[in-house]
DNA sequence: AAAAAATTTAACCAGGTGGTTAAATTTCGA
DNA sequence: TCGAAATTTAACCACCTGGTTAAATTTTTT
């Protein structure tokens, strides 16, 4: 159930969103965005006084839905292989969701990594829960002692990558089709989980 | 043992490979590109006719780097376990030496696929024979069932995804710390093969 | 020494960029 | 109805972009 967003500032959002992460930073227009919000130049800077802001506002936005909070799954009382199936299943139907993330945040974060990381100490974002939680799961004998940052690494891994290199993976792997991506990507959910699940079984 | 090179294309090449693997295709200038090489515009249209025939330039050769051939691991007699270490080496020493390929292909390819096929067509790459030595390791109960296209895209998942987000692992695992980040990347070699290996063993 | 190739200089171009401004107009809430 | 806010129009700005040109100069080759 969605809201229903007609007012310009969402519709600038909106459009100023497509555009972006489309084009990125760089390629992106102003015109080009004014256009798709169907307003003029004068009222984008208006709204927005310049294009920095305008992506600040954007990249922020996205990077929130990318750096979701888990807590949650993680505080729970579940044995560690539901918590993993929790979380995977959950970050999959968010990058499918919204697929194009991936791409956009490498590309922006390796451009210029400062909004990130201010975005990052205004949140309050901090891998060391998840770091204990592992490490507790190890300690209990439900996971195979390993370093929490490969892990960590390794299961993100698993679920991004396919979606910033997608149109690599549809011409490659798949010869155009995109079907048979939708479905490649579709079936990830339960391969990550296995995956990491053989991958992490102690002895 | 490098090659000393001192004329002016290579001096060009180099130039433009830094400035766009830093800045993205929209993000360079060839006026950036023109001082780094030590001359100046009018000498850098004098060799590539233009900024986009330049990139191209770049592109494929950065592509033919990216994607090498691994075919005498490939077609060797040796067992899945000691092919799969060979390649995760070769490749994570590759990606060591070239850092900033992945942001950069990650960037290009979502911007424009265009001349990532071609260059796929021209090179005549194919999964094919990897598919066919997966599945035939499958077959010999080397590796457990599984859809080698997941298994590929996973495992080149481990050893690039780390280093498309560099910056964001660097910040938020190592708190800034290079060091750290490049012991990190440099203990993925291992970290990937045992993974990879623990992952896929039968039963 | 002559010819050819490489390089510089410096000016120039058309077109696009983000951004601004002022005035007129429309929309909308008090 | 009145006034404020929202929106449009259209012109304008300085600056940068990739790209070109022609002539002079230097370097290299023959």
């Amino acid at each position: 159930m969605e809201v229903k967003k007609d007012n310009t500032e969402d519709k600038i959002i909106d459009a100023a969103t497509d555009v972006f992460v489309q084009k990125g930073m760089d390629g992106a227009r102003m015109q080009e965005i004014a256009d798709r919000a169907g307003i003029n130049k004068a009222l984008l800077h208006y709204y927005f006084r310049s294009k920095e802001k305008l992506f600040d506002a954007i990249f922020t936005k996205l990077i929130g839905i990318a750096f979701p909070r888990i807590g949650q799954i993680i505080f729970s009382e579940l044995p560690f292989s539901e918590k993993l199936e929790q979380a995977v299943g959950t970050y999959l139907d968010l990058l499918i969701k919204y697929p194009f993330l991936p791409a956009f945040i490498v590309k922006e974060v390796n451009r210029d990594a400062t909004p990130f990381f201010s975005f990052i100490e205004r949140s309050g974002f901090s891998v060391d829960p998840i770091k204990r939680m592992l490490q507790e799961a190890m300690d209990r004998g439900e996971i195979r002692p390993m370093k929490p940052e490969h892990l960590m690494v390794n299961i993100i891994a698993l679920c991004v990558f396919p979606f910033a290199v997608r149109p690599i993976i549809n011409h490659v792997a798949f010869k155009g089709d995109d079907k048979a991506l939708k479905q490649f990507l579709a079936e990830r959910k339960d391969e990550v989980k296995s995956f990491v699940l053989k991958a992490i079984q102690p002895e």
